[in-house]
DNA sequence: TGCTGTGAAAGTCTTCACAGCG
DNA sequence: CGCTGTGAAGACTTTCACAGCA
């Protein structure tokens, strides 16, 4: 019942240049941002033996409404039981499912600095379903060992290595100078998306996804909540 | 520095009766948002040697529309020339100025593990006006020591040391299940806001904002943005 | 000419209010 | 009864289109 339209992303698109086909998902962009944060508090949920859960209870734990949580939950289908409330088992299916996360995402990490030496063997990473296959570097003493098992390359191994691994995913730890040479060389090996740390705007490639982590701007916004005492999404 | 700030919040009513105040230095969230990556493209720019600086530019490097930039930037006040653009410097101060990183925030680090210690020192931090002052540590080999001309402070002299720095903000990088009482009693000692690393929904406080930075929940959403990315090969 | 600033329109998201069901 | 699901209303955000000025 949707109409083929264009997409009604809220960060990026506004480009008429793109002839952008269809969008698959019915799902608004910041419910996509909150379900997530559904899924971590349910899986909180779980681990403490809780079986059902009411959309008060999560919209007073992550400071939402209940009719927004509802809204939310609602885009997955009617999973809710009328006076009870949600089975969390089932949700977190279903959740998992929505957000891409109910198979395996295999990852490579570029950077073994100390932001990336910190996200190697990040336990979350793993347990929600990312694997890290390969770490590549450019430092040549670095490379040739294997950390938690996964093997550190040369970075400039990266064309001749990446093709067999069948990657999906990369995340970009790597000195801001490098970032954008690195994210275009992957780019051309046809990587479906990028976790960029590093402190620039990536140039934009039709093909790869790009969600950038900026340890400053979320500092940034931090102090901006401090003084307008906003809450953020 | 601000007036007291109305709450003009999306989630908790609190008020319904709220007759709006309109306070006009109130700028929507999700231009808050690109107000900050829009910051960092001009000191890019500015860096460069660029002066002044068009809409167009903005919004191709960043990926949204003209139109969006210029309401954004029209937030402001009325900046641009027209047929010419905005000046880079005057813009780069008033945006810091709006942002509220115009001045230093004092600010702690909580947590000297990998992800923490890859944090002290990263260079984005301090050149956006955050400093660090003092890192708190559970870990009593680790504490005693300065780091980059910061001292390490045992976590548990937080109640007695923290009053004296006069401090703003903190960085919270401790284990998961130490996350919840450390915020705890950093809502205790009245600090403004905090950058939470934990993967745990924190208890909220009416006086400390929060920011959340999970990482595997950006590469769920990285995840989520390859599978909804429809492309036609 | 070329670009900004902005009213108005269009589009999107959130909240309200209550029907509906276990 | 309690809680979900949802139409409708309202609030907010983005886009369009063009006036206005350097």
């Amino acid at each position: 019942m949707q109409p083929p339209e264009r997409p009604r992303r809220r960060d990026c698109d506004s480009s008429k240049a793109l002839p952008q086909v269809a969008k698959s998902s019915s799902i608004p962009g910041p419910t996509a941002n909150r379900l997530g944060l559904i899924l971590r508090e349910l899986q909180h949920c779980q681990r403490s033996g809780q079986m059902t859960i009411r959309s008060g209870f999560l919209a007073r734990r992550l400071g939402l409404s209940d009719s927004q949580i509802r809204r939310d939950l609602a885009q997955l289908g009617q999973l809710g039981k009328r006076g009870v409330g949600y089975d969390v088992i089932e949700l977190i299916a279903r959740l998992r499912n929505m957000l891409g996360t109910d198979g395996q995402w295999r990852t490579i990490l570029v950077g073994l600095g100390n932001l990336g030496s910190a996200l190697v063997g990040y336990r979350s990473f793993r347990e929600q379903g990312f694997q890290l296959v390969a770490i590549y570097e450019a430092d040549p003493t670095k490379t040739g060992q294997t950390i938690d098992g996964v093997p550190v390359l040369p970075i400039d191994s990266i064309e001749a290595t990446l093709p067999k691994l069948n990657v999906d995913l990369a995340i970009l730890a790597v000195p801001t100078e490098a970032a954008t040479a690195v994210a275009e060389r992957l780019y051309r090996l046809g990587i479906g998306g990028i976790l960029n740390f590093a402190p620039v705007t990536l140039n934009q490639s039709p093909s790869t996804a790009i969600i950038d982590v900026d340890l400053a701007i979320e500092m940034q916004r931090l102090a901006f909540a401090v003084v307008n005492r906003q809450r953020s999404s």
